[in-house]
DNA sequence: CCTACCGATCGGTAGG
DNA sequence: CCTACCGATCGGTAGG
């Protein structure tokens, strides 16, 4: 006779996961930034997804490996989005404007993943990729900065200041943002937006 | 026959401990900061003045007891620096400058304290004094914004967005700055304080 | 996808 | 301030 073991469709549905192992990579993202990474378990994401820890091995290859995947993930959304924010757009303000806009956007509508991101790096066991990308994406923004000082539109004592403001701004958003809040995402990249030119004197 | 035990006396006068409960709680901020809270282990806090795990419970009552005194204490720091900033000055842009500069000073000369305190909220076992101190540290900047809009010296459509931007801008500062760096505690905390005006529109 | 289990780790206590 | 140790936890493997 054969025992029915709950599989709750439900708890897969939610998150709308393409198979089993997409379902997983959500269960674990969300338990990453609600426990932390050593605080949750593999017993804790099976449960998540309705099965037991030793049976995710058949989907994922580990925990160390989910979290990777996950900041991988995160920086290579973060750098797309950037490139795809100031491709064609030649006026330094806006291509500042259009890059903090997609920064704010990023880190309101990707919370776990910008949480987990930035706390968890020292969880990583070869971070050194991941931190190659941060560095990349911080640069974007530098090296933005520094072009808008050069043409004389910006007014910043350090570039770097500048940039490191801005990022850490943008970033906080995560700590603190809910689609049921004041603001929508969209108004909230257009409000940072305009800080952010304050801030290099625009 | 009497075994000598190295007791490693630098690594306590590298801290200037007061005593042995202090130098416990120096090397438990130093390692929480490097490692995280789950991480490290009472025998690795042991290790760093010289002791065995076991024998840490006759100065100290536990790890989640070290824990909670950082992050109180921090609290209680940034708290107290921001009353004495803003002490005796009325004018509200002068006001938002002073708290800004203390803000950034602490963050820069305090690293591991305010980089345990953001990033070890979830390890408290109750965080609701914490997160107290937290929101009315929060609300003393967003009530300085308010006070300025009040008065028509500041111009930002949201006190809150703007409170939360300095805020994040300065917590920043914990992850990046080095005292061998390009600029001096002063220097920060002078520009910074720039930054946040040109954010509220001064 | 399961149960059984290995090997290792850890916070804290006992008792000197 | 130490060693010995308890009780509990956990990532991953074996073998079905």
């Amino acid at each position: 006779m054969k025992v029915e073991r709950p599989h709750r469709p439900g708890d897969i549905a939610a998150g709308l996961p393409a198979d089993r192992a997409a379902a997983i990579r959500l269960a674990a993202l969300r338990l990453f930034a609600a426990q932390g990474y050593r605080a949750t378990t593999m017993a804790d994401i099976g449960a998540a997804v309705g099965i037991r820890g030793p049976s995710l091995y058949k989907h994922v290859s580990g925990k160390q490996v989910l979290l990777a995947e996950i900041m991988l993930g995160t920086m290579d959304a973060l750098l797309a989005m950037h490139a795809e924010a100031v491709d064609g757009v030649t006026d330094v303000t806006e291509r500042l404007r259009r890059a903090v806009e997609a920064h704010v956007r990023y880190h309101a509508r990707h919370r776990l993943e910008a949480f987990v991101g930035n706390r968890e790096i020292g969880s990583l066991e070869r971070p050194g990729r991941v931190l190659r990308l941060r560095s990349a994406y911080e640069r974007g923004f530098r090296e933005l900065i520094e072009r808008g000082l050069a043409e004389g539109v910006f007014t910043v004592r350090s570039a770097r200041l500048a940039s490191y403001s801005i990022l850490d701004m943008g970033m906080g958003v995560a700590n603190w943002f809910h689609d049921s809040g004041e603001f929508s995402v969209d108004q909230l990249a257009y409000q940072y937006g305009d800080l952010a030119l304050r801030i290099v004197g625009r």
